[in-house]
DNA sequence: CGAGTCGTTGAACGGAATCAATCGTCGTGG
DNA sequence: CCACGACGATTGATTCCGTTCAACGACTCG
């Protein structure tokens, strides 16, 4: 269960499904039957070009709804596929969902806030992306992933973490340790502890 | 005028705000009063942290909402900074507009639209941060923000693209020739013109 | 038990950042 | 009206840091 997953689930029921990697959720140009949310692996979404080029537009992990846009598109413009070994699901069938939300303005609000949340998160990742150096990253990284007691809950491995921050996985155990030796940061078992200076 | 403020303008009247280089919008710890679309200019938002590192969370530009969040807060948790010379913004109460919003389900679902919208442009953009190569980053960037005739309309100048693309602008220019040498783009007074490879 | 993947470290290379300098343009103010 | 400053656009030279390649141990899962 998730905060995407228990919003939509007061509309209406959903489904679990299961899948495998490189299976295919949806692809280009198929028609928008459902709206998914990961609730565990990994999926990529891409938009093949003409020129066959592939963009990847998103890679979605646990919590992430797939495609939020394709709520208000009748056509899939881009496909998704599973990418890691296995992944779990929740579908939600695309019209009820519609339906339902004209329906309850409370809970359309409620996705609204939803929304807005995701974008000032996606936006603070952008800019931590134009950050050059990968310690420095890192570090703002945790600080705006920190709860109020300034611990970072691990809830993707590191490499997953690495590529998140478009960084090579090695630099990634590199600036860590590095990091941790500076005493900035305290490695647990599944968190990182913010060490706050002066 | 632009999408966002159009939309809001359909709920209640804004007004219009023109400020300086270095003037702040609103700091954090404020309280939320109005939400802003910037029409013309560029504003920063930054989060002070206790220690004294101050983090970028988003540089707005044209038609970029200031904070969705802050609708939903009572409390500003940034502060905004205009960061180019001038900068016109549009002014919304912001207790008007969710009351507004609420009596209006179809503009909420605008706006639903328009955030979905916004989400999946972001992470698209994310993904494209993680391309190690200047040069194809930016291809990848062009073949995003081009419309269905493959042009590219040039809304900022091109030391801000590249800043938005995590580049510094010395590369940014440099890959531009390359790619217009290669034959894989044509540029042209305000927008670039994409040439379909094969 | 073996395949696959994560976590980790080392060494070398390459490409992007950085520093630096020039030109053009635009706005401003004397 | 022109001189001046500010900034965008552009190019060159050098440095540096993150990527890449490589290798190994630990762990999990089938």
């Amino acid at each position: 269960m998730n905060d995407s997953e228990a919003i939509l689930q007061r509309l209406m029921p959903n489904k679990k499904r299961r899948l495998h990697k490189g299976d295919h959720l949806f692809r280009q140009g198929d028609h928008v039957e459902n709206i998914h949310v990961v609730c565990q692996g990994m999926v990529k979404l891409i938009r093949h070009s003409i020129d066959g080029d592939d963009i990847v537009l998103q890679v979605a992990v646990q919590n992430d709804i797939l495609a939020e846009a394709s709520l208000f598109s009748d056509m899939y413009h881009c496909s998704a596929v599973v990418h890691s070994q296995t992944a779990e699901l929740s579908c939600f069938d695309r019209n009820s969902l519609l339906a339902a939300l004209k329906g309850d303005p409370d809970i359309m609000m409620e996705i609204v806030a939803l929304f807005a949340h995701r974008i000032r998160k996606l936006r603070a990742f952008l800019e931590i992306k134009n950050i050059r150096s990968a310690k420095q990253r890192m570090y703002s990284y945790f600080q705006l992933e920190a709860n109020a007691k300034h611990e970072v809950h691990l809830q993707l491995t590191h490499k997953d973490m690495a590529y998140q921050l478009g960084l090579a996985h090695e630099t990634f155990y590199r600036n860590l340790k590095c990091l941790e030796k500076e005493g900035k940061i305290i490695r647990k078992v599944s968190s990182i502890q913010l060490i706050q200076s002066v």
